[in-house]
DNA sequence: GTACTATTAGTAACCGTTTTCACAATACCA
DNA sequence: TGGTATTGTGAAAACGGTTACTAATAGTAC
């Protein structure tokens, strides 16, 4: 196994001291062109790296940010992913992916590695409140985003400027819908509880009462979509119109429905969150309200960026996603 | 700013050195049990936690791995990657992901990180052939762990037993079809080259005569898929069943199948390969080659933990997975 | 020629651990 | 009792960079 080569053999080879040849590298403080060439030639002469670790131990900076996800199969958070590794490569950083799988153990599990390994900024995301979570992250004085609706006036935020659930709701009732079914996800979970209510609060500001039989919670899949389309199938009185808290809810829902032979959206409209590739390609394509995970990445990226390279120094901002509804076959309008 | 905690302020505050304080961290040495508990004591009080990146400057090392994958955002690699980390924080390691978007530019900067970075090990997958990625790897003198078909002996693999393509044409055959078609992905693309390969290299074998009117390629989409199904269903002698190159493919297709009123698996049998959530979820139930991105995706660890805990230190092995078709509703015995 | 300033380069301390080596204290044995 | 293992501990030298401080040289003004 061959000796590494170090900034002392570069410096022997260059016949300049080591100090010199770290200021060339780093292009902290001029050096002669002469001398530079020297050192050059000497570095590429022994294929010298400057060792990483070192570098980082000496500067405690790693070139690394951490990524903290709920569930990295939720094409949401790959997408938003693979933007947020995009900007950080071309800072000349690397990504530490941590996948929390909705846990809250895992959560702090995430961020005490996170604090150990030293990285140099997180992007947290979490399905619930975290006042633990928050508090932690305080402690390592680091530059910190969060992603989603949090409590909090310390990090920079991204979140929504509208929850997509008034939007969704609001949609069908814009469309004549009055009687609007809510299926939701994992009833437990702080994202249903806060969707719930805030369905139940645009029904309300429209003058709409929200019937419980119009109601069905379970969990965010395609599966839990298709018992719901057959619970609601079996209802004498049916709802026009179905708010599903995802696009596999509203897609699983759909082949329900289907089976059960009513028309959409002629018998009953559908609309969906997410837009997931899968709703563009179902059939019929569906109604639904884009969650730009792309524009999280960015966003998020960026304003972390902007304070591991002290671009930004001021207050912390909030980035505010403004959310569209993605218009296709699956809503129809009964004022026509 | 509060100043960092380090090893010296423990063994002051505890009265004795830091080798001892470092012994009792790491349990190289027995530390007598009085001393033990004061030393905890200390480190509790000041709540020290021992700075990971001097660690790993000290023994070249820095409890970090690197995973390489064409796209996150494919479920198999998600899900794998979720595997992988699970056992990376067993051993307390962080994940470094990195997406390569399926572009061979990006294999290689991930590559040049990978060394500049000095991660402990590497699991690389790709759908290239690679020959310089491979070169540039066996460079770095790391523990290297391969995912797929790779012509190489000098790094640990783990890859399939039989292709999916043969499992799945295989049980068409075995169900008496033997006008089946080929619905491919990208055309160019090494994957699907192989994998259409295989399927005539099948046929043959049976003695079924491969009929390029039977051979659709366009990408890997669901939306190719339902273009594959359109194409199909407008053939006036139609094969009697599809052989997918991959579950989104098949889904796509079964929506065209449906819209034209053709039956499945009545009129004509389907089937897919991956296993994805979705594939349980349509109706019919698609019958399909399970991937086991849970497998791929222990195995690929444990190989690689081996190597670098020098719990192994043999030969490079070769993990082969063993498929299995996942026999649902969408193909018929047309034999019956 | 002297004094002063700019520019470039070298010396050595430092970052926070681990670990080798040496040594003291204790245990064991004849 | 003396001699030898055994055990637990501390001092100090790494690991490979960066950088504050210092020194040398060159350039400029008088």
């Amino acid at each position: 196994m061959k000796k590494k080569v170090t900034i002392y053999d570069v410096a022997n080879k260059a016949n300049v001291s080591v100090a010199t040849v770290s200021r060339y590298i780093n292009k902290t403080v001029k050096v002669d062109e002469k001398t530079a060439k020297d050192v050059k030639n000497a570095i590429d002469l022994l294929g010298y790296q400057p060792n990483r670790i070192a570098q980082g131990f000496k500067n405690s900076k790693t070139f690394q940010i951490m990524i903290i996800v709920p569930n990295i199969s939720n094409p949401f958070y790959s997408s938003m992913y693979k933007t947020i590794q995009n900007i950080a490569n071309k800072n000349n950083y690397s990504c530490i992916l941590y996948n929390t799988n909705e846990s809250k153990e895992e959560e702090i599990n995430a961020i005490n590695t996170f604090s150990s390994i030293g990285a140099d900024g997180i992007i947290f995301s979490s399905i619930f409140n975290g006042y633990k979570t928050l508090e932690m992250l305080s402690k390592t004085k680091k530059p910190i985003v969060l992603i989603g609706t949090f409590n909090n006036e310390e990090f920079e935020k991204v979140c929504a400027k509208k929850t997509k659930t008034l939007i969704a709701a609001e949609y069908l009732i814009k469309n004549g819908h009055k009687k609007i079914a809510y299926v939701g996800g994992e009833i437990n979970s702080k994202v249903n509880v806060k969707r719930k209510k805030r369905f139940i609060y645009t029904l309300e500001k429209h003058n709409i009462e929200f019937n419980e039989n119009y109601c069905f919670e379970m969990d965010f899949t395609m599966e839990a979509g298709y018992k719901a389309g057959m619970y609601l199938s079996s209802l004498s009185e049916r709802p026009t119109g179905v708010c599903a808290a995802n696009d596999l809810i509203a897609i699983g829902m759909m082949m329900a429905f289907d089976e059960n032979n009513i028309k959409i959206p002629e018998e009953i409209s559908v609309i969906g969150m997410d837009n997931i590739s899968f709703s563009s390609a179902c059939k019929p394509k569906l109604t639904t309200v884009d969650n730009k995970s792309k524009e999280y990445g960015t966003h998020a990226a960026n304003l972390l960026f902007d304070r591991i390279n002290r671009t930004y120094t001021g207050e912390c901002r909030v980035k505010e996603i403004d959310r569209k509804i993605i218009i296709r076959d699956s809503v129809k309008n009964i004022l026509d």
